[in-house]
RNA sequence: GGGCCUAUAGCCUAGCCUGGAUAGGGCGACAGCCUUCUAAGCUGUAAGUCGCGGGUUCAAAUCCCGCUAGGCCCA
């Protein structure tokens, strides 16, 4: 049986008996799985806890489970017989049939692939994997960030200042975007001086006016914009291209903002007619319960972001028909989101939604921005990276451009998907790091285990006093896998790898493991769910290292 | 003004949802370990008011209230 059956075994039985539901403790040496629940209801009960802990565990039958106590603790082991079944079917699921729509990634067009993007794409990415190993259908929406008042500005930009943008597209166009930023700047410090007159009735500098006009020009269909905008959007989504290809991210469909200008406007007619969303102000408007209205339409007639995710909400709901939606995005969006979710519901959206946050990526010097080109691109971070895996390689008389690919990602990956919390990063260069709880650590991890397979074959099963505590940490990959998917948290498979890396490493060091069947097998399954993990987490084993 | 998030050794971080058995790791520092399967590794040492104050409980890093600091969002 696997081991979370067992547990779930175990839980009922103990209801059954206590009348309580157990709760859990996570395994330390004391057990694969451990309750403290005598203590809680000994008390209440009056009775004494060690004699209750006693009893219980006296009355608890499951094949595959020892029990121990230890006190008012019952701690419950595996048999060597179910470590050694769960070993052997460890990267096995029942697969689960459902459907999930996750939206990542989604930069912004003729805005750099920064390192803010990272979070998105790499956790996103992540649980795509690991939905798709365990069964689900996944869909990956890139909502492209191709339509709004950007493109004004870049249009108004590009058509006033001549600019080559064929060559580095991206960084060009940010040129322009930064110039453009300076220039309103300049003009409201010194209009006169300019001679550049504000328009005091929009409160608009003349350049800031030129933009307005340009979007209008692209929202009506003017051939000239349109003609621009689809020239930055192809050649930025290029360049976005090559990043993914480097990333090895799964394919994404490309469902950008500017797929939805029309069906927002249709959606805000058809939502005013059915009363869900009401004018206000001129503006159009979904009320939110206790909150701020989601603002849809802008008292001037032009749709606004909220509209159209709502629109491309609706879309993946009706195409997709998903149980489950999910927005990998950033947590200065929680408000937003939060919004969205009641306007989506109330339209007719019955898959549950959920707001996947992490925390901001900053700079020393502060938040990102793109308007002041105060960015790190993604491309660099990933150079310099790669670069110091060459260096530490060369040192070693090693030069294969492709492992110091994998291994160099790899550590900006798993650097990344290691953490948790929505807490705040502040970059920095020295973050790049092969040693420790690393990316390269758990690859060079999986290489030791898989060169003892290639030496000395792949064992038998079995277990020893060696390699027990090794067994007892492989198995709670099941755990790792499951719960990252249940609580949408890759970073529980990433400390998953770590704690197991450690144990191989241990005992590798230690012992000798060519040549002894049971350690052979036991690498062989190390390799395998170093390997699996790995994979779940969109980084690759290198050949050697 | 309203709301949300975060605070664990010099630095990074797990644990918080679901309260329990000595608060786990890693980087950096220091001391060691390559004639045996790859030293991107392993062993050991030093380093902690779990932001502060109160409360609930047999038991609080974990739950509740208040405060402080930082970040974010809305207006």
């Amino acid at each position: 049986m696997f081991i979370e059956n067992l547990v779930k075994e175990v839980k009922l039985q103990l209801k059954k008996i206590s009348g309580e539901t157990a709760f859990f403790m996570e395994f330390k040496e004391f057990g694969d799985f451990s309750t403290s629940l005598p203590l809680k209801l000994a008390k209440k009960r009056g009775v004494n806890p060690k004699e209750l802990a006693e009893k219980w565990a006296s009355q608890i039958k499951v094949k595959g489970i020892e029990i121990r106590t230890e006190g008012a603790f019952i701690n419950f082991f595996l048999t060597k017989e179910a470590l050694i079944y769960n070993l052997n079917h460890l990267i096995e699921f029942e697969p689960i049939k459902k459907i999930v729509v996750i939206d990542y990634s989604s930069p912004n067009i003729g805005k750099p692939f920064s390192i803010g993007h990272l979070r998105s794409t790499i956790i996103g990415d992540s649980l795509n994997k690991i939905f798709s190993f365990l069964g689900w259908k996944v869909y990956g929406i890139n909502f492209l960030g191709d339509w709004g008042m950007q493109f004004g500005k870049l249009l108004a930009a590009y058509s006033e200042w001549d600019s080559d943008i064929e060559k580095e597209p991206i960084k060009e166009l940010l040129r322009l975007y930064v110039k453009f930023h300076e220039e309103v700047e300049k003009e409201k410090m010194n209009p006169l001086q300019n001679h550049i007159q504000l328009d005091k009735t929009k409160k608009q500098t003349v350049l800031e006016e030129k933009a307005n006009e340009w979007f209008i020009r692209l929202e009506k269909g003017d051939k000239k914009a349109v003609e621009l905008w689809e020239k930055f959007r192809k050649l930025s989504l290029k360049e976005f291209n090559k990043t993914y290809k480097k990333l090895n991210i799964l394919e994404l469909i490309d469902a950008g903002e500017s797929k939805f200008v029309d069906d927002a406007k249709k959606l805000v007619d058809d939502l005013l007619e059915k009363g869900i969303a009401k004018k206000d102000q001129g503006a159009i408007v979904i009320p939110i319960e206790g909150n701020p209205p989601l603002i849809l339409q802008k008292s001037d007639g032009t749709t606004i972001y909220s509209a159209r995710d709502l629109a491309s909400g609706l879309w993946r709901f009706k195409k997709f028909n998903p149980d489950l939606m999910l927005y990998v995005v950033g947590s200065e969006q929680k408000f937003h989101f939060h919004q969205l979710f009641e306007a989506l519901s109330k339209s007719e959206v019955t898959a549950k939604m959920e707001h996947n946050d992490f925390g901001l990526i900053r700079l020393p010097e502060g938040k990102m921005s793109t308007r002041k080109g105060r960015v790190i691109f993604l491309k660099d971070l990933l150079n310099e990276s790669i670069e110091k895996v060459k260096n530490i390689m060369s040192e070693r008389g090693d030069s294969d451009l492709e492992i110091a690919e994998k291994i160099g990602i790899g550590a900006v990956k798993f650097a990344d998907l290691k953490n948790n919390r929505t807490r705040n990063i502040v970059f920095n260069w020295n973050m790049l790091s092969f040693d420790g709880e690393t990316g390269p650590y758990i690859q060079y991890s999986a290489i030791r285990a898989k060169r003892i397979i290639e030496k000395f074959g792949e064992g038998k099963a079995g277990l020893d006093d060696d390699i027990i505590s090794l067994a007892r940490k492989l198995i709670k990959f099941r755990f790792s896998v499951l719960n990252s998917a249940k609580l949408r948290r890759p970073d529980l498979i990433a400390n998953f790898l770590i704690k197991t890396s450690q144990a191989f490493n241990e005992l590798y060091v230690a012992k000798r493991l060519g040549g002894i069947p049971e350690k052979e097998w036991i690498s062989k399954i190390t390799f395998t769910t170093l390997q699996t993990g790995l994979n779940l987490l969109g980084i690759d084993v290198p050949e050697k290292m």
